[in-house]
DNA sequence: CGGAATCCTTGGAGATACTG
DNA sequence: CAGTATCTCCAAGGATTCCG
């Protein structure tokens, strides 16, 4: 259904608008280091991201959490006791991401290195 | 370097900061869109950019251009006629990126199909 | 402890007009 | 044609307070 020669042995689409959907929620402010910081153990609670990430205001870290929450990347499990237990764990999917995310790191690395400078 | 047990087998850093550098310039608005109208043709022009992506302001295209170019992602090309004609044209290093975004589009199909949907 | 509600602040995006 | 220069505006982030 795409004959044009010229795009024949190009990759069209390498970039494609599906990524805009997971980046609309992993480009927001700290989404990535909240996930990063939950790769660390199996579960970890509020104030330890907190802690973790010093600078991020509760709201936005309860939001973000939701957020997470909501697109399946994490897990919440709250233990109703005094004072509340609130632990988040990342799902399957999020685990596989960052399996993708590894990749990227390593681009970035390399990247980094070949950088023009120029300014 | 790493002994604790509980850290062996468990994928350290799966997402490391390194991303957030990325994340920083394709995170913003119109970047992934941008690049991926790059990625169809050799060179593109301004103009056929606006075309392709007409809700985008030329404010914000040139400013995303210019990040794009500073970080050694695309390619600018000035031919000093009347009138100007400047083409635009990805990176070795863009191209690269975008192999790797691939495999993020691949989990982008599957996470929407595996998703919750708790709402 | 883990948030929700509230208010405040800011920077990034958009529209418009102009220029080499 | 390919931008730059201004201006405006609003959503997203941050600080604080309070609550189950």
């Amino acid at each position: 259904m795409e004959t044009e020669p010229e795009k024949e042995n190009r990759v069209r689409s390498q970039i494609e608008c599906q990524v805009d959907e997971i980046w609309s929620i992993l480009g927001k402010t700290w989404a990535l280091l909240i996930l990063k910081k939950l790769t660390e153990n199996e579960v970890t609670r509020f104030s330890e991201i907190k802690k973790a990430i010093p600078e991020i205001s509760n709201t936005v870290l309860s939001d973000r959490l939701h957020q997470l929450e909501e697109q399946g990347l994490i897990r919440k499990k709250v233990y109703a006791q005094v004072p509340i237990r609130v632990e988040y764990s990342l799902t399957k999917q999020a685990i596989d991401l960052g399996k993708i995310l590894e990749g990227l790191d390593r681009w970035v690395i390399k990247w980094r290195k070949e950088k023009p400078r120029k300014k």
